[in-house]
DNA sequence: GACAAAATTCAACAAATGTTGAAAACTGGG
DNA sequence: CCCAGTTTTCAACATTTGTTGAATTTTGTC
């Protein structure tokens, strides 16, 4: 039995859509397209999810809950490693991106391809808003939570700002472009997702520091 | 006469290609809602400018150079007011970033639409390294130049994984997703220009800081 | 093996897409 | 006014799109 067939039908076809959608957007894409990487037939694409949109929304929703769960287990132990007064803002930052290093060197290239989807989604400004919000928001508050208790004084607003920030930084990385490889002549590669992370993590906790503790 | 008439009937098909393109992405806007949203016949798209595609590029290339030639003066004239060291590391990071926040708070909202629009872009896994590699790295390479002259003794590498992040979190900042004023309840708005540049330089700053020095 | 249910294929649909060619309207010098 | 050149409109085209309903095959259970 060929490779691409040992998951099902209705696998193949989330698995070509991830890849699909995580290049081209959601217009960028047709059911067809998706039909064909997936070696399946153009109908059955409907049948196990309806319109195109909801097999959008399946495909983001296949790991959204298992990210979720991955990302506060780490939030959580790095709480419990800490002492009453909480885990530096270093560590927090640090339980929030590693869960998505570790699933961007999965062997499953679909972990990549939906956090690239995700990068897709939460710079978009018509599905930023409603996807990201609904699904992964309430996390993000459990984070910001533990780094208003990390840098006592700060003000609200700052925090939010910074996490703005952080962010943006994590959208680019997950996306991949590939711009840097080109801006850097190889220096640095899109791909090499272990020194992305590990440059991001002290800069972006850097970046709290300075903007959230008073002079 | 109208509002909407006031310009030449070509650039009113840019002004609408420029707002929607940032809203949908290429795939998702059709010639005739562009030719409808711009109050022009269909065919006029395609005598002006040609394919879909080269309308696009068209869109793109209409404020790209203005752009470099703003960034660059910010540039040439922050290190004109410091001594034979050169400019700090936040003075460059400010020369980078103000001239957008400057147009974003552009009386004419093409520029705000433009913006998100090379947001878009600069996300793409597809269009990103093409179009933004293209036109905008070699001013890039300038501020590089720059940096590593007050980050002396910073590995290369670690330079540019640091204007990555820049490059990510400037990008979130220029999609205005609004998902930053959901997630903070109303605290922070995407539309307040001032207040994210203002956050986002001494963040960047210190984020260079602290990954560029040797410790 | 019979048989109901689920999965899959096939063919077709109406609607929407980018693009084009010919006709019409407008423009500015002579 | 004339008329060449540009701009704009109109109508039409061949494709492609998402989706559906009916027919066929596969699956699991007794």
């Amino acid at each position: 039995m060929n490779n691409a067939q040992k998951r099902s039908k209705k696998e193949r076809i989330l698995d070509a859509a991830e890849e699909l959608f995580a290049l081209h957007g959601f217009d960028g894409v047709t059911i067809r397209q998706i039909a064909a990487q997936a070696q399946v037939d153009v109908a059955l694409a409907s049948y196990h999810f309806g319109k195109k949109r909801e097999l959008f929304d399946a495909v983001f929703l296949r790991r959204a809950e298992i990210l979720n769960e991955e990302r506060l287990e780490a939030l959580l132990k790095c709480q419990s490693e800490s002492g009453t007064e909480g885990p530096s803002v270093e560590k927090i930052i640090e339980a929030f991106l590693r869960p998505l290093e570790m699933e961007q060197e999965n062997a499953d290239p679909g972990w990549k391809h939906y956090l690239a989807l995700v990068a897709y989604i939460n710079n978009s400004p018509i599905w930023g808003k409603e996807l990201m919000s609904k699904y992964f928001d309430p996390l993000v508050t459990r984070f910001i939570e533990a780094l208003k208790k990390a840098l006592p004084g700060a003000k609200e607003e700052d925090i939010y700002w910074c996490y703005h920030n952080l962010s943006g930084a994590l959208t680019l990385t997950l996306a991949q472009t590939g711009r840097i490889d080109k801006l850097s002549k190889g220096l640095c590669k899109s791909t090499d997702f272990r020194a992305a992370y590990d440059h991001m993590i002290p800069f972006i906790a850097a970046g709290f520091q300075r903007v959230c503790t008073k002079p």
